[in-house]
DNA sequence: TTGAAAGCGCTAACAT
DNA sequence: ATGTTAGCGCTTTCAA
C-alpha cells in the first residue's frame, strides 16, 4: 500500500545529479547556483512526473521554524469564538501563516496535553481562550519562548490580552434600562465557571449596589422547562427587568419570558451582553451589547506578529468598547 | 533568545549514558530493556530538570506517523459546520487524535493550497467539506494515499461521503406546508453556488413541477433592507409560502415577514431547511427541517478511523435521515 | 557549475 | 543491561 512517496534522492537519480542540486532548483536558487536552465527544467520536470511532495517534517527539523499559528479556544460552537477565529484565520493567511484551529470544548486536561504539543511542534505562535486557570497554563508557557496572546480571557499580568472590560461594560448595562429597574435578575448559565462571567457578574452586581437596585443573581438551568418555571418564579417575585449575561442565557430567557406571555418593554424589560445575529427579528428586538469581535481578532493578530518580530516587549493589555445595540427591548 | 532546546542527546550527556538509552526510558520502554530502576530514576529527573520536551519533527521524520487528523470547512462561522467539527472534535480526541480544524472562508485558493500542505505534513487522515467544485481537489487526493471523508458536501463517487439527500429532503419540505401552497417562494442566498444548495433547489422544484405547484425562485440579498422589499413585493404578488433553503436565509426571510406584519401560520407560512436554536422562540415558532449534525459528525469518523485500518475499501456513500420539526409556522 | 557530506533530533536493530 | 550506529529527508557549507 504504502509505496513510499518521492524523495529527493529519487529525483535526483532519476536525473543523474545530487540531491543538492535537486533541493537548490526546487527551492527556486537555481540561477543562483548558475545551474544551466536545462537541468533545472529537466529537474522541475521529473519532479512533476514523479509527483514530488517535499517533506515537511524534514524540512522543519532542519530549519527549525514553521509557518503555523494555533488558535485554541474552548467552544467553537459558540458564534463568538466562530467569529473570532474566522477572523483571526483570514488575518492570518494574508500573512502567509498556516493556521490551525483548535477546540478545546472546555476540557482542561485537553488544552494542557495541547501546550505540550505546541511546544513539540515548534509552532511560531499562538492565540489562546484558555478554559484553563491560568496558573496551570502560565507555567507550561514558559518553558517556551514561543509568543501567545490572549483573547476574550485574560491570562495574566505580564501575558498579552485582548478583549473587551467585562466588569465595566456589564456595570454600565444595569444603568441601560429605559426604566429603573424595580428588581433585576442576573441570569447566567448554572454550569459556567468562566472569568468572563465571573467579571460580568461582579460588575452588575457591584453597580446595583451603588445604585441601591434590588437583584437576583439567577442560574438557569441548560432545559428550557426548568428555565420557564425559573423565570415564570422571578416574574411572580416582582422582577421587571432581565440582565443575560452572555447570548446561550439570552435566547434561553427569551424563551421563558415568551412562554410567560409578557409585554415587552412596557410591564419586563431586557438586555443581552453578546449579540446574536436573530435578535434583530424579534419582536421586540433584543437590545444587546455587542463585543468588538472583528476588532479583537484583528488586534490579536496584530499583537502577535509584533510579537513575532521583536521579541522583548512587555506584555499589554486591550481593551475594547463595546456597542450597545437599542432595539426595543430595553 | 532561541536558547535551544534540551535534546536526547544533551540529558544522555549529563547522565552519562546513551541517546538510545535515553530514550528507551522516556518512552517507557526502561523497564522492557531491562534499565535499573535507578538510571531510569536519574535520567526522568534530569529530563525534568532541563525540561525536556521532544521535537515532534524529529520523531515525525523517523516514524513516518502522526497521530493527527484535519478537518477542513469552508465556514466555520456558519452554525452546521461549527456543531459538526465540534462532534468530530470530541470523538476523534477519544481515540487519541489530534484534530485541527481549518478555516477556507470558501476560499478556493486555500483549499487547495492546504491540499498540498497536507501530502507534506503526511497526515493520518482528513473530514472535509469543500468549496472547490470537486474536480480541482480530487486529482491532488489522488497522488496521496491519506484517507478523506466528505462531510456534508459530497467527493466524487469513489470518495466517501457522510450527509444528507439534499434532493430529495428539499422534495418533501414542499409537501409539508399545512396548507397546499397557492404560490411558493423558494429562497437562496444571492452569492452561494455549493453543491448541497444546489440540490435542494432542484428537488425543491422538480417536487412543485410534479405537483404542479406554483412557484418562484428567489434569491435574497445579503442587504436586510432588500431582503425585505423582496419579500414584500413577493407577497404583492401572491406568495403565501416560503422555503428558505438554509438557516442563513431562513432569518432573512423571517426578518422581512416580521416587516411586513403578516398573520403566521393563517396567511402565510414557512419552513426552514436547517434548524436554529432561536427557531424555537420566534411567535410563532419557526418550522423547520433538522439535519442530524451529530450522526454526521460520528459517522464521518467512524468511516474515517475505519478507512485508517482496513485500506482498500471502495467509497460509500451515507445518506442520514432528517428530522422535521414542527412548530408552528408551516 | 556541480557534488559530497555533515547534521537537524530521534528510534530501533544490532552489538556487546 | 547498555552502547553504537544507521538512517528518516532535507538544507547548506565546503570542496572540486
Amino acid at each position: 500500500m504504502k509505496e513510499k512517496r518521492t524523495s529527493l534522492d529519487d529525483i535526483a537519480k532519476k536525473v543523474g545529479v545530487s540531491k543538492a542540486t535537486v533541493s537548490f532548483v526546487l527551492n527556486g536558487k537555481g540561477d543562483e547556483f548558475n545551474i544551466s536552465k536545462e537541468k533545472q527544467a529537466l529537474i522541475k520536470e521529473t519532479a512533476n512526473e514523479l509527483s514530488y511532495v517535499p517533506n515537511f517534517f524534514a524540512k522543519s527539523l532542519r530549519q527549525g521554524s514553521t509557518k503555523t499559528i494555533w488558535v485554541v479556544l474552548a467552544d467553537i460552537s459558540n458564534a463568538f469564538y466562530a467569529e473570532l477565529c474566522k477572523t483571526v484565520q483570514e488575518q492570518l493567511y494574508e500573512k502567509g501563516y498556516n493556521v490551525f484551529i483548535v477546540n478545546t470544548s472546555d476540557n482542561k486536561e485537553l488544552e494542557q496535553t495541547l501546550m505540550r504539543e505546541l511546544i513539540q511542534r515548534s509552532i511560531d505562535g499562538m492565540i489562546i481562550s484558555p478554559s484553563n486557570k491560568i496558573d496551570t497554563l502560565i507555567p507550561i508557557l514558559q518553558e517556551t519562548h514561543i509568543p501567545v496572546v490572549f483573547a476574550d480571557r485574560p491570562g495574566d499580568e505580564n501575558a498579552d490580552f485582548v478583549g473587551v472590560d467585562n466588569y465595566k461594560e456589564a456595570g454600565s448595562l444595569v444603568h441601560a434600562f429605559s426604566k429603573k429597574p424595580k428588581k433585576l435578575a442576573i441570569l447566567v448559565q448554572s454550569n459556567s465557571h468562566v472569568v468572563t462571567l465571573e467579571e460580568r457578574i461582579r460588575g452588575a452586581k457591584d453597580e446595583c449596589e451603588k445604585s441601591s437596585i434590588d437583584f437576583e443573581l439567577v442560574s438557569l438551568s441548560a432545559d428550557q422547562e426548568n428555565a420557564n418555571s425559573t423565570i415564570s418564579a422571578l416574574l411572580k417575585n416582582g422582577v421587571d427587568s432581565f440582565l443575560a449575561l452572555n447570548n446561550v442565557v439570552a435566547l434561553k430567557t427569551l424563551g421563558g419570558l415568551k412562554s410567560c406571555n409578557v409585554q415587552m418593554p412596557e410591564n419586563i424589560r431586557m438586555i443581552s451582553f453578546d449579540d446574536s445575529e436573530a435578535f434583530s427579528f424579534f419582536e421586540p428586538g433584543i437590545s444587546a451589547l455587542r463585543q468588538p469581535i472583528q476588532e479583537i481578532g484583528i488586534n490579536s493578530v496584530k499583537r502577535l506578529l509584533s510579537r513575532l518580530s521583536e521579541t522583548q516587549t512587555p506584555g499589554e493589555h486591550f481593551m475594547l468598547p463595546c456597542e450597545f445595540i437599542q432595539r426595543g427591548s430595553h
